[in-house]
DNA sequence: CCAGTTATGCCACTGAGTGGCATAAGCGCG
DNA sequence: CGCGCTTATGCCACTCAGTGGCATAACTGG
């Protein structure tokens, strides 16, 4: 027994780097605590820096800004779909199923303890506070234009500046964003096996909403 | 001549409303000119009130806050929309169809003079200003959530719950999001018409990306 | 143990956004 | 016309997010 396994570790990283994501762990989990208590707005940096011990300073050398910090946990899961669209492979099928898979992969390697009740208590909050959603469709925007760069870079498509590549990825993220409403608003804890059933049901009602046709209410 | 046609006037107001939507579009001109020249970021409130004689205060009585001057161009349309959807009659096709009609009603109703290229400058502006697509994101996002609501309001679907009424209004939006930075990239000066095209295109390339597939890229 | 690197703390500062209150500008009415 | 009534405006002081600079402490590698 050279090593005991690390409470909140990562591999064997240096010192210096364990420390430093300990304290942005902390940060999160206290910020996530405290907005969900008295609010957003409720909470001033300075608190949350005093309920952790750290200067306001190394706060804006952990986080651009005080949404970012709120937001992590779902930014971890863009950030990893982004890694696996780099490797995965296109086969024969639609790119919007490749898409839909790599998503699903990157939720299945979100296995950090608490994961799904982090981004539950997020999305919550964003829900409530006008400045985290609007950080959220921005952060999801740069993910989507990200993700067009990779797909450009690793495959040919008809016509180079052909519109669907992108319109695939907006829709994708549509049918997230519908999902993990749904998700969010289910009674009770939901799991991160719950995310994945809706957003399943999401991603099968998208070729619908193009047909759907009204009924006028009756009075 | 009992009356000259008020310059910047809408209908016959009263003197004060007037006054106050004479001082709304000269922070509105005043905002796109001073943003573009220096940048958003490079423009403080205080300038931008001083070059329109207005005090601070005065200025978040018109506008919730610094972006929003900048994008009201564009929330006019969207507004307009709204107003639309009220009224529009269903028929017998697709509703994604019915709501794309809809925006094509609204964009000619914008002959305000120089909108589009008031909305020129803002999207351009918005593309180098993070807290500006942020918000216009936010709003987009709040603009497909009350459209749903009239739609609910107005027409019955099968399951209540149904997500695809919610997905038709994100893909409208996803689609008009590309267009509209289609028509932004434009070289020159693009007119309102150019932007219906855009917007026709988008539309148009909707339903293929679903089904488009990738070419692996040769080495 | 000793440099060299890097994170942190502290301090002062800018600028967005808010609240309160006095004042002036438009408005309706006798 | 002049009188109150309503409503927009201006001014002031304040909070708080976010930034820059610089000294200091903490890790790292040898």
């Amino acid at each position: 027994m050279t090593a005991e396994p690390p409470p909140s570790g990562d591999a064997r990283l240096p010192l210096r780097e364990r420390k430093k994501l300990r304290t942005r762990q902390a940060l999160i989990d206290t910020a996530l605590e405290l907005f969900t208590a008295r609010g957003f707005g409720g909470v001033t940096l300075d608190e949350l820096c005093d309920a952790v011990e750290i200067s306001k300073r190394t706060f804006f050398r952990n986080f651009a800004g005080k949404e970012d910090v709120a937001m992590a946990p779902t930014q971890d899961l863009w950030r990893t779909f982004l890694d696996d669209l780099e490797t995965r492979e296109p086969g024969d099928r639609p790119v919007a199923e490749m898409l839909q898979e790599a998503l699903f992969a990157s939720l299945e390697r979100m296995t950090e303890d608490g994961w799904a009740h982090r981004v539950l208590l997020s999305r919550r909050l964003a829900g409530k506070t006008p400045s985290m959603d609007a950080h959220g469709l921005h952060f999801c925007h740069g993910t989507s234009r990200a993700a067009l760069d990779i797909l450009h870079r690793r495959f040919r498509f008809d016509a180079p500046d052909d519109l669907r590549p992108r319109l695939a990825l907006d829709l994708l993220i549509a049918a997230s964003h519908c999902a993990i409403e749904q998700w969010t608003n289910r009674p009770g804890t939901p799991t991160r096996e719950d995310l994945a059933t809706d957003l399943r049901a999401a991603f099968a009602a998208l070729p619908g909403s193009l047909t759907l046709t009204a009924a006028v209410r009756a009075e």
